[in-house]
DNA sequence: TTGCAATTGTTGCAAATGCAACTTATAGAA
DNA sequence: TTCTATAAGTTGCATTTGCAACAATTGCAA
């Protein structure tokens, strides 16, 4: 009976004081509220990290892409049908390898930018809200550190 | 071309500092590893919060689980369906209301809880690793206010 | 020069998930 | 007392996702 109390006292301690438990909620409403965002512009958060590398990176092939954030090559392929379907993106042949593509983004992708800088401004915005400039600062360097 | 050079660096900088970004990829690293380690009890990183809530509290509705950290009904019932179906959790039926479940831990389920714990111990060790003790301590407290 | 392991990317299929419709039951307004 | 809006929970179905098999291609060791 007191190791049920135990038990007890302890899953409240994890749901408490589990810094794993807290990113993951935390990431979870950013996740929703991005995917709400997004929808509107017909993209979902499998779509944004491809746009977002690719605007950074015009050219990069599909593997490149995957590599920087780590999504796999079918996830990769998938965001890519949907992105070149909309137009926001088109795989070109690679100069000098048959079985490779690179990818660029379309006139109709580099109009897409403002507006997916502006969601990320406004959720990041959002989700310090409630924090101190000292805070901010003091968590940013720490997720810095542990990505 | 200027103004692609700008939206180049501009991806670049929400790449580099922005804190959705990276709570993103630190929570998926997470579950990762979250789902790697609760596999080997046959368990998902979807069992796992409605496993340590009912640890924590025995005998809450489905509604009431689920309420807790904000996972829709459909859900808890197929988490439910799991946990009971390995013999870690029962449904009971409401003493005054027909159609209400409570939720309780059985005896294997109990079992289970110093192992999540401990799952729960080492990967948020893992986390944090890399920082200072005061950074730990910051890190938490700002968490805390972020949930 | 040749052969094969590895690479790049795609896709079929099974499993998981999101959603809405559904059933049974109940609280409370009329 | 009766009726209906809401509640609790389940599940069918469409969509998404994970995985592995696959085709075409290439780099490099033998």
């Amino acid at each position: 009976m007191n190791n049920l109390m135990d038990q007890s006292n302890k899953a409240k301690t994890v749901r408490t004081t589990s810094n794993g438990w807290m990113i993951q909620r935390i990431a979870k409403r950013l996740n929703d509220r991005m995917e709400q965002r997004l929808a509107v512009l017909d993209l979902s958060t499998q779509h944004f990290p491809v746009m977002m590398t690719v605007l950074e990176n015009d050219g990069l092939t599909q593997t490149e892409i995957g590599g920087k954030f780590g999504m796999p090559s079918y996830a990769i392929s998938r965001a890519l049908d949907h992105l070149e379907a909309k137009g926001a993106l088109e795989r070109r042949q690679h100069p000098t390898s048959r079985r490779t593509h690179t990818i660029h983004a379309t006139e109709v992708g580099q109009k897409l930018a403002p507006q997916l800088f502006e969601i990320v401004r406004l959720l990041n915005e959002e989700l310090v809200s409630d924090l101190s400039v000292q805070e901010r600062e003091m968590f940013q360097k720490i997720l810095t550190k542990l990505v």
